[in-house]
DNA sequence: GTTAGCACTCAACACTGTCGAGTGCTAACG
DNA sequence: CGTTAGCACTCGACAGTGTTGAGTGCTAAC
């Protein structure tokens, strides 16, 4: 048995239904529709040849038939067209996007609110591997009397900075001075490499230990630690929306994965590319999430740091419309965070 | 009729109970509480004297005692315990709560999260108004070609900074004369007045318009803008734990409250001093949330401004702890950015 | 003043029958 | 031979029913 083009059709009804209904959808549903010239009876025999196939389940005897994870892989494939964003949607979007585009992290975070807006669903945003970015210049301005502010531009011109102490004594010029050795050792030597430079410096410095390794600090904390924004999620309570998670103990355990930034890293771990990815249920890999999808998209930061975005939603998630939105967001977020000059 | 000693005691009784239980609770139960050395009996004609006085409400006719708002406000003004917190987990907040410092910002996010990991509730901090605090220093910075951050130094040893756009040509001698005018000009005013003074030095300075204009932008945006940290709640899920939530049309409200801005604020609009304010069921103002109670109390920054930091949970929230919880973190948070020098 | 006893109330629960949506199968139709 | 009408069957949803148990209020006895 093969899938000709009416069951392809019947299908894509059944897919097209569920997707906005979210109940088991029965033969007079699809023969309802328009395009659809059978009767029940017809769609009947081949709605049972296609779960035989693998695309539908049955909740219960009685009851319509619900896609299975088969039937949306085949959807997304083949079946989908894809979906246009209209011109003020995309307006909208980057509208809301810019508003706030001076440091990565807001950035990040209002592109979180965004997509999540956008969608009804929940959205993801893994934060740049800043590591990978080279060193330009590095700064230090005295604040107040034992204060500095040690300033690390990249060349994607993202600004790192970091309040740390100083000992006493060191006006501006000395702190000119060592800024200018600090640049001439980092200079073109990724975030990563800073460690290892500044440990070099402290073995080779005698004077101004104290001061390195509090610089040194500071900076890791900034680009590995706490401090470091890591992944950031919008509109976690969108799901509440949908009747899959009018069970509370669903919601419950779905909130609970949110609060892991483990699984949510296991989430989001791209498949690679600019390409967008899509996970149907259990290909998550996170058995607690096996109901919901997730699809990705990445962006880039300058030419060489890239972190990924996506959308947590139910199966029977709107995966046209996501992908258009998590294509047009990834382009956007990527020009917001490399074009600060 | 009078509230004597008797009733007291059976209605914290009751009240202790239901805090737990969140179940109704009845005569027996009381009864049998070491302690108390009545049956059921007498308790039962006391319940009803402490109904008639408006401390317990009946769901319905065969159901047991619930507290009312007047009960629970009694229970807070007079009968509580105050509760005291274990060395043990004081230090663990503290801990919690001092791994990152080095951002107002993050350490608010931080404390948010202490505070519903330690009630269990959720928490909401409300930003200082950072507009009393008073102007140290000014400093520009080059970064690049056309770009330089901005960096303002306050009396609390608060630093904020920006990265704003310079006309061509304007070298680093040229940027520290600029920066030695501004802070000479701004040094001891409040943030507030940047606004203003700004405006001045535009209309008087014909050159750097520009420089100056986008230095205000910038200044101004983060202060109290978008970029301008302003509420952060922390353990939105924790209340799906109680079972008054386990509607999920509740929930939905619930999470619709907090992501509004406006009614937020309301709820954490303080009544002043550094006392922590109840607010129990509708005294909270907030329709939405009448059968929740919302604990505030408020931390400083510096000697100026202040911020609010709040627990939300429901009506028969453990109130005791949340006021020690509470009462200990505004002290924690206030010294946490308050000593940065 | 306290308590035992008793009739009463009401939510929760399990059980039952009905209804309707949906199915699979079969036979008839074009 | 594909399509369709007809029919028996399944099963969840829902409403109605009786039972149980927790809890109450009242009264009379201690």
């Amino acid at each position: 048995m093969r899938l000709d083009e009416r069951k392809f059709m019947i299908l894509q009804a059944i897919i097209d239904d569920y997707i906005t209904t979210a109940m088991p959808v029965g033969s007079r549903t699809i023969s309802r529709k328009s395009g659809v010239g059978f009767s029940p009876a017809t769609i009947r025999n081949e709605m049972s040849d296609l779960e035989e196939l693998g695309y539908l389940d049955q909740p219960h005897t009685s009851a319509g038939r619900v896609p299975s994870v088969k039937a949306y892989r085949l959807y997304v494939d083949h079946l989908m067209k894809a979906a246009r964003l209209s011109g003020e949607e995309k307006k909208r979007m980057q509208e809301h996007l810019n508003r706030r585009s001076d440091q990565v992290e807001s950035v990040i975070r209002s592109a979180a609110s965004v997509l999540s807006d956008a969608t009804r669903y929940t959205s993801v945003i893994v934060a740049p591997k800043l590591g990978s970015l080279r060193i330009k210049h590095v700064q230090l301005v005295p604040v107040a009397e034992r204060t500095a502010l040690i300033i690390i531009v990249t060349n994607a011109g993202i600004v790192k900075d970091a309040v740390i102490h100083i000992p006493e004594g060191l006006d501006a010029d000395h702190l000119y001075n060592i800024s200018r050795t600090l640049t001439e050792k980092l200079a073109d030597k990724p975030l990563d490499a800073v460690r290892q430079t500044f440990a070099e410096m402290l073995r080779d410095a005698e004077s101004n230990r104290r001061l390195l390794g509090d610089a040194l600090n500071a900076i890791e904390q900034k680009l590995g630690g706490q401090d470091a924004l890591d992944v950031v999620i919008g509109g976690g309570a969108n799901l509440l929306n949908y009747p899959e998670y009018s069970d509370v103990e669903k919601a419950k355990s779905f909130f609970a994965v949110l609060e892991s930034k483990d699984k949510i890293r296991k989430l989001v771990s791209r498949g690679g590319g600019m390409e967008v990815t899509i996970r149907i249920g259990p290909e998550n890999g996170v058995p607690e999430l096996e109901d919901c999808s997730i699809v990705t998209a990445s962006y880039r930061v300058g030419d060489d740091a890239g972190g990924t975005l996506g959308i947590i939603g139910p199966t029977r998630m709107n995966y046209n419309r996501v992908i258009s939105v998590l294509d047009f967001m990834g382009r956007a977020l990527s020009e917001a965070l490399s074009d600060r000059k």
